[in-house]
Order: C-alpha cells, then structure tokens, then sequence
DNA sequence: TGCGCCAGCCTGTATATACAACTTGAAGGC
DNA sequence: GCCTTCAAGTTGTATATACAGGCTGGCGCA
C-alpha cells in the first residue's frame, strides 16, 4: 500500500517546516523552483505546484524574475484581524503611544492556566498597558505570555513596542480565537479609558496559539463610544475587488 | 499587447459564471476536464488546474472516479464566519424560533442607499424581526435587500426561514464585511431584547456582497449579558489542529 | 434471476518540454 | 562616467503524455 504523500505536498511540508522553525525567516530566499526540483529530485512543475500553493497560502510571496521569498507575519496577520493597535491607530494616520502598567513574572492561576492549557504554577508574564490615540485612550490591554515562548519579555520596552508587534516576530500567529462581548466594566478600567459611568466597553478576549499551543491570552477593553472592531471577509482565490470602500456610518441615533 | 487573461483562469470564470447565473445549481454535475477541454480547446492539465482551483476556493467539488460538482452554497458561507443565527442556536442545541416585525417594500434612504450603493429612490426590502433562544429574545435583525436581488422576498414566511438563511441560498456571500460596536440601544430595542435599563448592546452592522455588489445591509442588536460573538482563525492549508477546545471564560468580576 | 467482474470513465499526480514576461547585473559602447 | 543592450536566471503559463487509483454500469456467467 502506498500511503505516502504527494511529492508536491512533501515539498511544501518542508518549507513551511524551514518557516516555522525559524530557519528560513521573513524576506529570506527561498531556493528557486529549478533548485528545488534539482535537490528534490522531482520535475519543476512539481516544485512549481509547490511554491504556487504555498503562495496562494500567504506562506511565501513570489516575484516573477526575481524569486520566492518568505512572507512577513505580520503582514499576514493583518489579512486575518487587526492584531496590533499601533499598525491600526497609524493606519488610520494618527498618533499611537502607551504606557505600561504593570510588567511582571507571575505563576498562572484559574483563568490563565485553563485558557493557556498550563498547570497552576507554570510561569508567565503579566502584561497592563494603555493605549492612546491622538492622546485619547483607546484600550487597556491586560495580557499573559507564555514564558517559555517569550523568556526576553522583562526586558521589552513595551512603550516603544507593542506586546502585539514582538510576540509576532517571535513566531508566526498559527491559530487565533476571539470573544467579543459589550460590557459595563468596573471602575479601575473606567478610569484608565477615561469612561462616563453607563459607557459600554467593547470587550475582546484573544487566545492565540503557535507551534500547536496557546502561547497568549489578553483582555482588551475598548471604550464603547470611540472605538469599534471591523472585519472583511473575502473567500480564497477571488480577485481583490474594488477594495470596498468603507461607508461612514451613521450613529443608530432616533 | 497582450493583456488578456491566463486560460484556466478564463474557465474558471466561465464555470463560476454559470453557477453565479443559476445555470449550475449546486449538486449539478460539471463537464469532466476531458470535455471541458475539448469544448474549450485547452490541454487537459489546464483544465485540470482551474477545476482544482475551483474546488480549492470551495466552489465545486471533485470525488476521483465520479466527477465535479458544484458546491452547496450555505456549507460555504458556513466556512467564512457564522452568519445565520438559526444554524448558531442550533449547534448549542437550542431552540430558535423568531417573530416578524416588518416585511415591506421601501425606497433607499440616507444610510441605505449609500451603504449599498444605489439612489435614493432605488427599490429596498426592509425586514425587521426578533430571533428568541429557548424562548429569550437574543437579537434584532433589522437588515434592508436589494429588491433586484430578492424579488420574491415579500412572498417569503422568516418565521421559518431566516432571512440569512433564504439569501444564502440565492447566491453565494461573495465578499462580506462588518462592525462591530458596544452601544446602549433605544428604548424600542431594549424592549425587543428584555434588556435592563444600563445594559449595553452588542451591535453587528454587516455587509453583504454578492457578484461584486453590496446586496444586503443588516443592524443586528444583541444583549450584552446574554450574548457574545466568537470568532476563530486557522490559517489556510493548515491541517485541522485538534479543534481548539474552547474554554469558558470567567466573568471579568472582582 | 442474481452475482461478480471488468471496461471505461473520472480525478490525481508526475514529468519533459516549450515559450513568454519580468528582473538583475554585467558587458560594452559612447 | 554614463547609458544602452543583452544574457542569464526567475516565475508564469500551456501542452502532450503517462500511469495510478476510485467509481459505475453493464455484460456475461452461474
């Protein structure tokens, strides 16, 4: 019985495992098609199938007459949901600073260790910050990183970089699950997001995971009354359209 | 010059067309690539290529030995973001059921009209109903439809067919994009939704496009205590990881 | 009649070959 | 020194060919 797996699909496996690994990083090379088939022994429009699919798949980006480079994470992300607030306040051409709360080594309990899949006592950091837009506050992040994947994370300036930015050059997001709720939130978030008393918070509870495990967990509370998520979805393969243009909406108002 | 597009990509156009025009319903049988190629005048590879593309992007699909098939429509929007309430309440194993507030003909107005891209005076369906969850007000649908693109719509009993549900199976959601804000609703929704005097809202304010053009535009109410939106990433060509267990998240208390 | 087998169709993969279009750098002429 | 031209390498596409393996219906045999 032949149980094994295409060669155009081994290929790929391959390189994804360089990626993730960290052995081929952002903006590297990687081997040309003619190189590939020479080293794999197979045909160039194996290869070929190969990198396309791997292309399609965000992996790599190509060029024709140049080459075929590995994509930057964060660029990908960015095609999933919006991950970081300095990239979303700067593309909306406005000012992004933060202050940092708290920034601590702490052992897992209850809530974290559940959503982080750890024991009790593992180690993890403990993130608080506030963000601001144009000087306004926008979102108190309240975030717990892994240790193990991020053991440098005491030393971060996460004034100048957000947690978001350095967690994913680190390593590539791989999965990523999100609750968004409305909320009245308590008064220290209320404070810090400079909140009337009956303002709603936007609330997103983020798990992220890579290399198969969860790796963070964070609490964003946004400000019901200047902020508000977006999304666009497009299916693979279509042709970037129009890049629908985003109609202002009105307040519900009446 | 020649600016004319790749072959495979010529037929694949030709093939989502006639499923876009109705020609091919779902389940219908597409011309196996040895016909497609002959009728097209391409090699078979070529053929092959789009087919698999097309199955890729999910708008057929192929079973070695029997053929090509176009896909069902509603399994595939299912893959981009849950978008029918109805299918949601049912998965948690409950029950839906849902009153109709309004199903009229109206001109685009304000708002409307520009979020789908007509003229004022353009012909709109405007529905309006409450979706209940074991019998508990859950959300305020209140979403406005191209008359061109649903002329029967005024025929059509949402009591037992969501409106989402019944759009979906006209046409494929092709592009979709949505907001989402914490707000305290008027007293008219707060009403609808059973909801307390301070609690806030959860407010969805979809999109929808279909063939390049903006055919729907729906404000969805939820309570805040009783309702959150989840949302889950998983980058393409991944292999199904072991479907992230979801974890119940505390209350944000203390 | 009923059963099994197989021919003929289908998709899936792999290869060798060919040409077009693009990029880069180097060679050569001014 | 500067500009032009061109050769080499890269991806993108298209084709003909080949074989493997799944599925189905019909034919033949018992």
């Amino acid at each position: 019985m032949n149980t094994e797996k295409p060669r155009y699909q081994q290929l790929k496996d391959l390189i994804i495992g360089r990626i993730l690994s960290g052995d081929l990083q952002p903006a590297d090379r990687v081997p040309s098609e003619n190189e590939l088939a020479e080293a794999m022994q197979v045909s160039r429009m194996t290869a070929n199938r190969a990198m396309r699919e791997l292309n399609d798949e965000g992996y790599v980006e190509r060029v024709a007459g140049r080459g075929t480079f590995v994509a930057d994470f964060r660029a990908r992300s960015q095609l999933v949901e919006v991950q970081n607030i300095a990239d979303e306040i700067a593309a909306r051409g406005h000012r992004h600073t933060s202050t940092v709360l708290q920034q601590s080594r702490q052992q897992a309990r209850g809530e974290v260790a559940r959503a982080l899949h750890v024991d009790q006592d593992a180690e993890v950091f403990h993130l608080q910050l506030i963000h601001f837009e144009n000087g306004k506050p926008i979102q108190v992040e309240d975030r717990h990183v892994l240790a193990d994947f991020a053991p440098d994370c005491l030393a971060q300036d996460f004034a100048q970089v957000t947690p978001s930015a350095y967690l994913t050059s680190m390593a590539p997001l791989q999965e990523a699950e999100q609750v968004v709720r409305a909320e009245i939130p308590n008064a220290a978030i209320r404070a810090h997001l400079d909140m009337k008393n009956d303002e709603p918070a936007l609330v997103v509870i983020r798990r992220t995971w890579s290399r198969g495990k969860p790796v963070t967990f964070a609490r964003l509370h946004h400000p019901g009354s200047r902020y508000e998520l977006t999304g666009h979805y497009i299916p693979p393969g279509t042709a970037r359209s129009a890049s629908a243009d985003v109609v202002q909406l009105e307040k519900l108002g009446q």
